[in-house]
DNA sequence: CGAAAGGTTGACACGTGTCAAAGTGGGTGG
DNA sequence: CCACCCACTTTGACACGTGTCAACCTTTCG
């Protein structure tokens, strides 16, 4: 909330975000089909997002983390369309959204920031759309770990270093590709000396590398 | 707008939604790094939305008709992200984006209806990255096929018969495929007298068998 | 300490990409 | 108004990246 706001107008917005929930790792915030009352902002922890198809298979649509907003699947139909789990254990803000949009009508900047957010969210997903597109296993990897260690980044931890949360399966789901290829993958940057993969921890060695194979695909 | 409004408030929306535009076939509406300042709500013609990567591939990311809202994307950064074109001659509102918000300040049944078309969007894409994650290229085109005709079907038009808007090529980059196996998928569904097509023409024969197709994914 | 879950690696299969050639249709200029 | 041309589409042969299946290794947790 980077506004210039009255202290009467921030005590609002608190108070519209006061409640808060704790998700244990593992654990849905929420799921598919579930009413949909709030949107959620991650305080603590590490959420993936997935749809199903009806005949089963799960796709991974996103990771969130701390800071971000989520659960804006269901506004359009009052119902969640998506799965959220909370890959650590978590604890999110509650935001009763008839509580947001009666407060956005008052208040221009949060009405505009809601906005951003939800935009942010649709251009989100035309990259991923252009990764799961265009792109193949080794661009996908790469871009996947410059997104997440840029996203870390931004949020004081180290550019170079995860740990990361989720498994092979929940990276190739995201990625469109299968676990082994994953697995792979890792083999070969870190065959390359691009980086140092030991099972969930990932150190990234040579960073241009990595924007290298995202940009120049095609040329190898 | 289906929406319970008084004669003043209509006439304000109106007010806001006067303005139209003509885009000829094969122009852009908008562009990767126009200034963004209105969404646009396309009262005739067809559209394609696609986003490029810096070494030029491009993702064609969605295919919009009448009654469809695009521009969204321009909303986080003032800047649109992806490129809109026309795929047959066009008209569309404009809709400047900062009266839309001063008018939803006002009215929470738009405010809503906004929301509501930015979820559904964002839902929208999270079923594309399901189809481009997951599945292979004969469900990616049923589900593209049924997609289209239910959209069509929804706005007066046969849902059994199809003039295609767009080249192989732009299903394909839609699809995540090449242009000969769209092309290869096409004929082969026409073969298995799901369909009938001749180049832009499609007819769809058996609705039933397309759906099956796109469920039953793994049990061939 | 043992079992279960997750990760790595190998061999092989298969779907889709690539490259090439030929067919089709619509728009435009003579 | 017709014919040519160009963009688009179809189809074939072959290549290659990723999926599949299987075995084995590593780590975590009860």
């Amino acid at each position: 909330m980077p506004l210039g706001l009255t202290n009467q107008e921030m005590k609002k917005i608190d108070d519209v975000v006061k409640a808060r929930r704790r998700v244990k790792q593992g654990e849905l915030l929420f799921s598919h089909g579930d009413l949909f009352t709030s949107l959620y902002a991650i305080r603590i922890g590490f959420f993936k997002s997935s749809v199903s198809s009806e005949d089963g298979r799960e796709q991974v649509i996103g990771f969130q983390m701390t800071g971000e907003i989520i659960g804006m699947d269901g506004i359009v139909n009052d119902v969640h369309s998506c799965n959220a789990v909370a890959l650590e254990d978590a604890e999110v803000c509650v935001l009763p959204f008839a509580h947001i949009e009666s407060l956005a009508r008052e208040l221009p900047g949060l009405q505009h920031h809601i906005h951003k957010i939800m935009s942010r969210e649709i251009v989100r997903e035309n990259s991923v759309m252009m990764l799961l597109g265009n792109m193949r296993a080794e661009e996908r990897l790469a871009g996947f770990l410059l997104n997440l260690v840029q996203r870390l980044h931004a949020r004081g931890f180290s550019q170079s270093e995860v740990i990361l949360r989720m498994t092979r399966e929940e990276i190739g789901s995201f990625l469109g590709m299968k676990l082994e290829t994953v697995s792979r993958t890792f083999s070969k940057f870190s065959d390359a000396g691009i980086i140092e993969v030991k099972q969930r921890y990932v150190r990234i060695i040579q960073a241009d590398a990595l924007k290298k194979i995202l940009n120049l695909q095609r040329l190898n």
